[in-house]
Order: structure tokens, then sequence, then C-alpha cells
DNA sequence: GTCTATATCCAGATAGAC
DNA sequence: GTCTATCTGGATATAGAC
């Protein structure tokens, strides 16, 4: 067995040293020679391997969107019924905001119509549509109270988001899977208590 | 009286202009002469009325601030009940949305720590811990199921931020307004069928 | 493929006439 | 107070040695 620590590749470090610096301080108010020095590589590695600054984003972006899909996934494959997958995802979202904290804020944090124009907005693409169509189903099936579709999206997941947007931001002060709980059964079972 | 058109002061039409590319295209994708093409004005006096183009985003943080504490105050100055209340701010949010989008994306949408370090995070700000104080008191008066803070505020509105934010990426394609019924009627009720 | 040194461009800011 | 012309720094990107 190999005992030398193999170090990072080359792109994986400058992939790493980018999403940093990017979710730290923001796309633009970082250079590329940043993340040279963060990386600890030349400028010139990084215009081989990325073709500059827009590539690297360009790059981190589709790496985000992958490990979104993989977090998706990994719940739909359990074949839970709808409200459990909800809240499966929406556990993963909270611990994964603590542990990965710069893969989710890059994923659901960042603006990147303002640096990447090009590129459908990321709340279109496959793994949040994936969430979107959990929810439908769970109506389909009648596990949850129909409506429309945007409505129950953003009633399900809204809550959720705006917790972590508020966490990233430093407003919320205690790690989320604190509030797991009690975020469930507001979401579900609503914030009334005299429907009448 | 008066017939001639006054003319908009310039700080306003600085101001809009501003509003409207920084809103567009993002803080860092607009120029100084950018803003002075729009705007009609000279460099010169932007400078003088600014200071820069940091001073103009500053001026515009506070302004849209301020139209956030009026539309805040306007419902909270009916003395409706909580829950009304929070119906009549996501009703407000939801119609300024399409008929002042660039004030509420602004307000809702920019991340100002890109371009205002040195500024609290917008959440932190008057007008949106009111609407979390509406909630408490709501929750401490029993009309609202009681809950952890950012819980109950985060599925009151968490909901209808979501959608704003998903209608400003062009996501949602209708006006928010044809949502607010349905809105409601999630949030307060949840969306949980089989509670048993 | 990786590096340093350099070119080029453009944005923010200033100077000084009017 | 408003304008035009200009300066300056810093960023992206390239050239070319190794």
């Amino acid at each position: 067995m190999k005992q030398t620590v193999t170090p990072e590749p080359i792109d994986t470090r400058i992939l790493n040293s980018a999403l940093d610096l990017f979710v730290e301080r923001g796309y633009h108010n970082v250079s590329v020679h940043d993340v040279q020095r963060q990386a600890n590589v030349s400028i010139g590695s990084i215009y081989n391997h990325f073709g500059g600054k827009e590539g690297i984003a360009k790059a981190l972006y589709y790496h985000v969107l992958n490990e979104m899909e993989v977090l998706v996934n990994s719940v739909a494959e359990k074949n839970l019924g709808a409200i459990e997958s909800c809240n499966q995802l929406i556990l993963q979202l909270f611990e994964q905001t603590e542990s990965r904290r710069n893969i989710i804020a890059f994923a659901l944090h960042a603006k990147h119509r303002e640096f990447l124009p090009e590129e459908p907005p990321i709340c279109s693409a496959v793994p949040f549509k994936a969430m979107r169509d959990i929810v439908q189903k769970g109506m389909a099936q009648g596990e949850i109270r129909p409506s429309d579709p945007w409505v129950a999206a953003a009633t399900v997941f809204g809550g959720a988001i705006r917790m972590i947007h508020l966490r990233l931001d430093g407003v919320i002060e205690q790690p989320l899977p604190t509030f797991y709980e009690a975020l469930l059964e507001s979401t579900w079972q609503g914030m009334g208590v005299n429907q009448e």
C-alpha cells in the first residue's frame, strides 16, 4: 500500500481554492492572481487548465451542480414516500450547509447570472427540478395536499432555503440541524392555530 | 399651476439609473460611465454627488431599505392581527415585485456583501426584523402556533421570498399575485395531508 | 505542462476649465 | 455644480523560456 501522501491534482487544487475565494469574497472581488496564490500554482497553469477566470467559474458551476445531483439522488434512490423524501432532502441540505459550506453556498447563494450570463438559472437545472418533481408526485399520490406546483415546492422547501441563506449570511448563529425537527413540523402542519 | 414638466433632480436620475443597471447586470458589471450615460449626466457630477461608485451603492442601499420600511409600516399601522399582517406583507411584496421590480430585487436579491462589505446584512436591518417581530408577537398572543423564532419567520415568509427569487430569476413566469391565495393556504395550513 | 515577465485594456478616480 | 480630458492602478490574458 502506498504510504506517500498523494498530493491533490492541480485541477482540484485550483477549483477548491477558487471555490473558497469566490464564496468568501464574491467572484468579482477575486483575481486570477488570488486563485493562483492560494492554489500554489502559476498563472500559466490556470490558463492551461481552465482557459481563464470564467473557465474556472464554469467548471465550478458544473462541479457543484453535480454535487447537488448526488445529494438529491442519494435521497431519491431510497424510494421513500414524498414527505419523507423532502424531509431527508432538507436534512441533507442543513447538514451539508455546516459540513461543506462552500458547496452549498455556491449552489444556493451565488448569483451565477452575474458571472456566467450564458448559463441557465441554477434553479432550472436537473437536481432542483427533481426536488420539485418529488413534491409534485407526492401531490399526485395524495400524500401531499394538492396545490399549485410552484406554491407547493416553495412552501415545502422555501423555509429551509430561507434558513440556509440566513445561516450563510451569518444572521442565524446556530447550526441548522438544530432547527430540523421544528421546521418539519411547521412546514407540514402549517403555522396557523385557529383555522375556523 | 405650473405646466412645465419639472425634470427629475439629478440625484434621483443617477440613483434610478444605477438601480436599473445594478439590478439588470449586477453591480460589478456596471461602470460609472454606464451610469453616467444612462442618467445623462457627467462623471464629474456623479463624483460630486456621491463620491464614487460605492457611494451610489450605499445611497441606493439606504433608499431601498427605507422603501422596505415604508412597506412594512404601511401594514403595521393598520393594527391587524399577526396572521393578517403577514398576509398583507406577502401581498405587498408580491405586488411590488411586479410593479416596482428593481426596488424589490435590490432589497431581496442583491448580494450587498459583495459591494458594500461594511454594511450589515440587509436581513438584520429594521424592516426585516419588524417582519420577524410580527410573527413573534403572533406567537406570544396565541394567534400563531409557537415555534422557534427563526423557524417561524422562515416558515411564514420563506415560501413567499422563495417565489420572489424565482420570479426575479425568470423561472416563474406568471405574476406573483396569481399565487397569493394558494400560498397563504399552504403556509398557514401546511402541506401535510395525513398527520396521524 | 509549468513557470515568469510582460502586454493590453479598462475601470475608478481626479484635475482643472467653465 | 457641471463638464471634458487625463491619470493611474489593477485585472485579464499572452509570450516565450524552461
